[in-house]
DNA sequence: ATATACACGACTAAATTAGTCGTAAATAGT
DNA sequence: ACTATTTACGACTAATTTAGTCGTGTATAT
């Protein structure tokens, strides 16, 4: 249904959070999760995910929390979501190739113009966008 | 992960399919699910489903089957996508209001902007171009 | 030391999607 | 009228994906 995870959503929310913050001010899990009632377990995942992929920083220990990193115009829409929930096309065939319709298929062609069309918009959005 | 069902899938195929036909031509279920195999009861309850909606056409009984009525360049995935898959969003509070975060959602905004992107996509995009 | 906070894998539960089955209704050909 | 073919459609089961939980470990400020 061309929809985005419950997991990707709470990121976003998060991670606005997180770029509304003063300089040097961190932000745990516990806050951001009770602020907006989100499932606190769930949150940590999508941003230790985040972390990993070193779009917001971690610091461990009490006053630990997170932060955002890199000014939030360098991430990009497209990256955020491959972290989250893995390559982004709108059917398998577009990463994974052991299709069985191998010679039969008459749409891949319309299907991977569709896939660059959302591509695209993904990769023209950044984080900054979903800021304001 | 923003994937489109098989439902959908199918059923492009199978649009396709009916779009190549020659004038007065008829395809049947059988027909197509052999030809792309493809699981035929899906497809059959995808064709039906577009037939309520009077995006193609159906003939009962022996030597019936589907056509296309209107110009493919008529039908827009919009259409198509919100026939198969229901409502188009990318979250449900686009469509479904009754969201829990009502005071605190801090991206509701630019989530709208991210859906009314998609659906511009999907708008402008018709049977047609995905028949080339 | 201890309390706080992130890291992470394993697990269960819920929801969605995929696919099947049985039955009905229309119709062309005989 | 009977039969074979084909669409129509709801109910059902199975598979997959997503959502959410839990337990345990590691770093660190006080």
């Amino acid at each position: 249904m061309l929809k985005i995870t419950r997991k990707a959503e709470y990121a976003l929310i998060a991670l606005r959070h997180l770029n509304g913050l003063k300089d040097g001010e961190l932000a745990t899990v516990k806050d951001i999760s009770t602020q907006y009632e989100i499932p606190q377990e769930l949150l940590a995942k999508a941003l230790q995910q985040l972390a990993r992929e070193k779009v917001i920083d971690a610091t461990k220990g009490p006053s630990g929390g997170y932060k955002l990193v890199r000014d939030p115009s360098t991430i990009n829409m497209t990256k955020f979501f491959e972290i989250l929930e893995g390559p982004m096309g709108i059917m398998d065939c577009y990463f994974d190739s052991d299709c069985n319709q191998l010679s039969g298929c008459n749409i891949r062609t319309p299907i991977n113009r569709i896939n660059d069309s959302i591509r695209t918009i993904f990769d023209k959005m950044t984080l900054a966008d979903i800021t304001y």
